[in-house]
Order: C-alpha cells, then sequence, then structure tokens
DNA sequence: TATATATTGGTAATTATTTAACAAATTGAT
DNA sequence: ATCAATTTGTTAAATAATTACCAATATATA
C-alpha cells in the first residue's frame, strides 16, 4: 500500500549519515529548529539541496518555520534503518580486524558484533571487548545458530573472496569489505567497500596536483 | 608551459585507483595489452567512461591495438603522484591508529610513514612496526626536523579539530582524517576524510531497503 | 599489398544531479 | 487583525556526468 518511490540516487543517501551527524550536533547544542538555509551554510550545501535530498523521502519541514531538529533526525535515523538492530560478524581479527572491534561507531549504526573468526590459531581463544576470536571453521555453525545479518571482512586481499563465499553460502547478504578487492557476490547481496589504499592514493593525488599548481605559476 | 587542463572531476580522480589496481592484476597475469572494451567488461564499466576519463590526461591508447598495460599503469601512477615518496605522521595511537600503523597499503601509495603521536602517557613510548610512539607535545619539533607531509588523524571526533589546527599550524598540507566529524582548515589544505560510520549507517540504509522491497512484494 | 577487423579519441546525445525560482503557507511583529 | 518577513515543497533551468556514435587509424590476414 506504500506508494512508489522512484529510485533514490545514491548521491542522496550518501549524504543522508552527514545530516544525520549534523542533526544530533544541533542537538546537543540545544538547537530545536533549522532552515535549509542556516542548515546549508553548516554543512557547506545548497540550501536548495537539502530541501530536494528531504524531499525524497516526504515534506518533513514547515513553510515558515523550517525543520524541527529532533524530529527530522528521528526520520532519517528510521529512513537509514539504523534503529533496527543488525547482528554482524567480522572475519580476519588482525590489527584492522581488531580496531574494527573496538571501534564504538556500531551501535550508533544499529549494529552488534556478535564473534570475531580467523584462520591463525595464534589468534583463535583471544577476546577482544568480551567478544573471542573464534575458528573459521565455526563460522557456518555460529551463522546458522545466532541470526547473523552482516559479514565484515578485514582479511588480506587473498582471503577475501573465498570468505565472501563462504558467507553468502551461509546465506549472509550484507557485507562490509574492507579488503582490498571487488567481491564477487550473488545480485541480492549487498556490498558496501571501504577501500583504504584507494582514498590514500586521491590524497596521493590532491597533493601531487596542488605541487603542480604552484610550479606551474 | 604547460597546456591548460581543464579541471577535472573528483568522478573520475576516484576511478583512477581501481583502474590502477586492475592494470596491476593484469600485469601479474601477464597480459600486455587491453582493450577499452575489454577492461570495461572486467572492471563493470563501460568502455567510453574508460576511454572518456583516460583522455582526461592524454591518448595512452592506440587505435586497433588498445592500450598497452604496463604503460598504462605507468601513467597512472604517474597521474595519481604515488611514485613519489611522502612522509606522514599518525596521531591518536589507539586500536585504530595501530592498525593503520600496521597497514601494508602505504608503500604502495607512496606514502611513509614516520612518527606516531598520542596524549595517552600508557602508549607514549610503545613501537608499532619499529615506529615509536611519541607524546603529541614533541609533535611540532618533529615536523619541523623531518619533512613531513602529511598527517593522519585517528583520534576521538573531540580531539581531531585541535590536532587539525596543530598540524596545519605547523604547516602540514594535507591530512587523512578518520575522525568522525568536517575539519575546519585553511583552503590550501587538502582532507581526504574516512567516515566509517557513514559507510556503515550506508549499508544500513541498503539493507532496511532490501527488507521494505521484500515486504512490499 | 590489399582488405577486413578492431579500436581509439573526440564530439554529440542522453541522463543524472544540482541549483534557481516562486507560489503557497506560516510565523512574528505591530 | 493585518502585514512584512520567512521558509517550505515543487517545478523549471542549468550544470555535470555518462553513454553512444563515428571518422580516423592501426592491426592482422590472406
Amino acid at each position: 500500500m506504500d506508494r512508489m518511490k522512484p529510485n533514490i540516487s545514491m548521491a542522496v543517501i550518501r549524504r543522508l549519515p552527514k545530516y544525520y551527524r549534523y542533526l544530533n550536533e544541533l542537538m546537543e547544542k540545544g538547537i530545536t529548529r533549522i532552515s535549509s538555509k542556516e542548515f546549508g551554510r553548516i554543512l557547506g550545501f545548497t540550501a536548495s539541496q537539502i530541501r530536494q535530498d528531504l524531499n525524497c523521502f516526504g515534506g518533513f519541514g514547515q513553510q515558515g518555520y523550517g525543520y524541527n531538529v529532533r524530529e527530522l533526525r528521528d526520520e532519517i535515523a528510521n529512513i537509514l534503518g539504523i534503529n533496527k538492530t543488525k547482528n554482524a560478524i567480522i572475519v580476519g581479527a588482525g590489527n584492522l580486524g581488531q580496531a574494527i572491534a573496538n571501534y564504538s561507531g556500531f551501535r550508533g549504526s544499529g549494529f552488534v558484533l556478535k564473534a570475531m573468526f580467523d584462520i591463525n590459531p595464534r589468534l583463535v581463544g583471544i577476546s577482544i571487548r568480551d567478544i573471542k576470536i573464534m575458528d573459521i571453521d565455526d563460522m557456518g555453525e555460529f551463522i546458522k545458530n545466532s541470526g547473523v545479518n552482516a559479514g565484515i571482512i578485514c582479511t588480506p586481499k587473498e582471503g577475501a573472496q573465498s570468505v565472501a563465499d563462504r558467507l553468502t553460502g551461509e546465506g549472509i547478504k550484507a557485507i562490509w569489505n574492507f579488503a582490498p578487492t571487488d567481491l564477487e557476490v550473488p545480485e541480492d547481496v549487498i556490498v558496501e567497500n571501504v577501500h583504504l589504499s584507494e582514498s590514500l592514493m586521491v590524497l596521493a593525488y590532491m597533493m601531487n596536483e596542488r605541487d603542480r599548481m604552484e610550479n606551474t605559476q
């Protein structure tokens, strides 16, 4: 009975977490209302863009008033689905995996870390924040019994695809991938990549570009 | 004496590291030439997009032949500036900072980690991969003496802006920021953000969206 | 050498995204 | 209660990004 939404572009979706973050900051400051103009000034966006983005999901504002900060924040939380609990496991418990396990941003996005897995016997048995690192061969059974919704891949490039295969084979339909490779997964599986090296190369490009500019002038 | 380049969009720049990665893989397989058509098939891009992107920087291909894999890879490395050495320091030596310090992708992007800093006396003195964690109050002097080109911020949100201020105050003009906040810096300072929580929220959205689709049908 | 096939670089067309404009509604001041 | 000042949602215009197209040129083959 839902009205058919025209597909919402990823450009819009990727701005929502920023809106959410700034709305929380406004709340902390005790600000209860905000106009798209002022919000845009704070975020560095145009007022038009903010109104256009929000209107993809509904008319949350009021003419002459603006937007209620708390209400808009709650709406965006709901759109993002971060108020729904999702169980996650980390595969690859090396430095990065352990850092992610300690990452405090999970709860703010609705994710709860349930277990960690690794192939390295030296790591198996260690606990990180009360989460025991288990042998990856026990992963299938754990997933079956524990209602896992998402897998976080923190392995080196070489192991990533086979981990993805095992995860999707067990019915996991969402992957947060830190391995520097593009995973091949069934089309109903969602993959969100965090490619650190690509980010670093973009930083290198911009540094290089600025140097070029300076040397040309 | 350089011809004036029309500004190249970030959309193009952010695809270059992926081109670079796949070209390296092709080289490892011993493949010496590639057409935009075949390259596009591998990457999941259109051939047009690849040719258009590459032509922003010059005509690296040859009609009837395609692109020489090694040559194109080297050109892209040069465009990205990843073959130039850049000295970096990490500020914030907690879990994430230590994981980044252990990150093997540095050398592939031309970055060399020179030092780590923290305010926590328990961490100061520890070494990670031969890099000693130093007190943040010694940072200014270190930067003056060691030719540091980039700062990597791995602190919590609260400390990030003041770290950015100190870094830019010491003349650092490039920041790789992992703190979940938008840094305010002078306009000649480059900031590349890695906002993990935003990435995670986008994953949450996509999971949520798929559930909505399934429940509607 | 001649000819069919492949493939680029560049331009044009299309599609997507962002920004501008404005009627309609609301607030707040007098 | 009236009126000026705000501000939204929405439509239109402008800008940006992607894709299609094709002449020019190279390769490969007979």
